[in-house]
DNA sequence: CGAGTAGTTGACATCTCTCAATGCCGGTGG
DNA sequence: CCACCGGCATTGAGAGATGTCAACTACTCG
């Protein structure tokens, strides 16, 4: 429940300050850099080499925590960070004048978040834990600065930002031209494949959003999202406990997603 | 209308080839490059220093001209170019296994296009010309390497990028959360605006694409997209004849567009 | 001149939305 | 400890928007 509303401003502070207590242990620095994370093959530094990784290395950045209904950042902030989610889910949603929301993404642990700040200098949209969630705000600046010395590294910048180009282009074919069960089938599909990658099942898991947030990013409303939900239950391929979902039959989620039913 | 199918390879030339017979003129050289076009300001170069922009003339690229109905490129074809449009309407499309399209942007002179292939190292969309149209066809690894030596030049590709994500964004804004008429309202408008900083019109053009490829971006059917037309036209906010559109009331216009009708 | 394409319009079907009632659960305070 | 409240989810009934199918026109191209 997103009880604290306020904006939580970036604490900018290097990994160091973060573990003050441990600075003069003899042993080995405490492990908060990108090449030790255990997030590293899905997350900034996917596909880099052992030598931008040492680049990167030399990055500084804040860890944080962000309470469950926390922002991260809202609409027309400045620009500063990206944001990689080391623990939890987050979501990034849109405002119309009006009020109604648009929910344009969901984050899990190993993705980015904020890169739609680039273009204007301040974020296009707003970004929110939904649950309690551990993340890395990573200065962009100083990214940028690092990455124009390896080109290597700087393409590795540009992939990230096609990457999201990608995703939403799915996104978009999702709300253009499917209906609701084809809608959810994807969203579920793609949630189990993310959660696989992960390491962990892609068969069962827990939402951490609620049915009118599935619904905003699904284009439909809450009430839809819950018949579907009850329709698949019904058809044999999920089954649901509010949050919790199990998929019984992928075969039949995937063939409702891919091919026109009617 | 589409009759050429085939898919167009890219003609690799430098400038220099394109106007080879007149290579041999005493006087200036035949102007193809950035710095002297007349979108320069809306186009790549939009933003960059006087620094950066003759190190982008020293890059060769293609120009092309591309009848209505040839494809630039398709779905999985290896990425080697962005294209910029110099004249014409472009659009970019994606598929579903069922043949169902998903128009996912029209572009105009001074757009870019292309910008999805970059994660993948392979187009995730297919571009076709509309109208008999002009490109340049930029060879994105030279331009990376162009700019991997300025960090500026580098930030300008990026904010590229970055601006693609947030067109996205809108349109996944309008898929998901608004109805028929101000889906159109919202197109209308965009369009607008783009003739405007081109010194056209604003309040009249040409529509150079189909209802069923209007209806395919706005998500909705061809039928739906001829009705709001004739309802747009009823209210005495558009005249309407085929694809000749004039805009008799902005305001009620951007009215649709912004607030919830209903 | 005939065929084909694009656009408009009508009638009807269908899907999703809207509104409303209900149940469930967790947290809070008497 | 239990009653109560608020938020979330489910479900039903009916309304409304958009999709579907079909007919007709206008225009273009051989």
């Amino acid at each position: 429940m997103p009880t604290a509303i306020a904006s939580v401003p970036p604490v900018v502070t290097t990994v160091q300050v973060v573990h003050r207590g441990l600075s003069a242990s003899p042993v080995a620095p405490v492990k908060t850099q990108c090449s030790s994370c255990h997030l590293r093959d899905l997350c900034l530094p996917c596909g880099m080499s052992g030598s931008d990784m040492d680049r990167l290395d030399t990055l500084k950045f804040a860890r944080r925590k962000v309470k469950a209904g926390q922002t991260l950042y809202r609409e027309g902030d400045r620009f500063q960070f990206i944001y990689a989610v080391r623990a939890g889910t987050l979501k990034s949603s849109l405002m119309l004048q009006d009020g109604r929301e648009q929910v344009s993404g969901f984050y899990i642990a190993g993705e980015l978040v904020g890169l739609d700040g680039v273009a204007q200098g301040a974020h296009a949209s707003a970004t929110m834990a939904l649950e309690d969630s551990e993340i890395c705000a990573i200065p962009f600046a100083h990214l940028s600065d690092l990455a124009a010395g390896a080109s290597s590294m700087q393409h590795v910048i540009t992939r990230l930002m096609s990457r999201e180009i990608t995703r939403e282009h799915s996104l978009m074919m999702l709300l253009g031209s499917m209906n609701a069960e084809e809608r959810l089938a994807a969203f579920l599909l793609n949630l189990s494949q993310r959660y696989a990658a992960r390491g962990y099942s892609d068969r069962e898991f827990h939402l951490r959003m609620s049915r009118a947030e599935i619904g905003s990013y699904l284009g439909m409303k809450l009430e839809t999202v819950s018949r579907t939900f009850s329709a698949f239950q019904q058809l044999g391929i999920l089954e649901v406990d509010k949050r919790h979902v199990r998929i019984v039959d992928m075969e039949a989620l995937k063939h409702r997603f891919n091919v026109r039913v009617h």
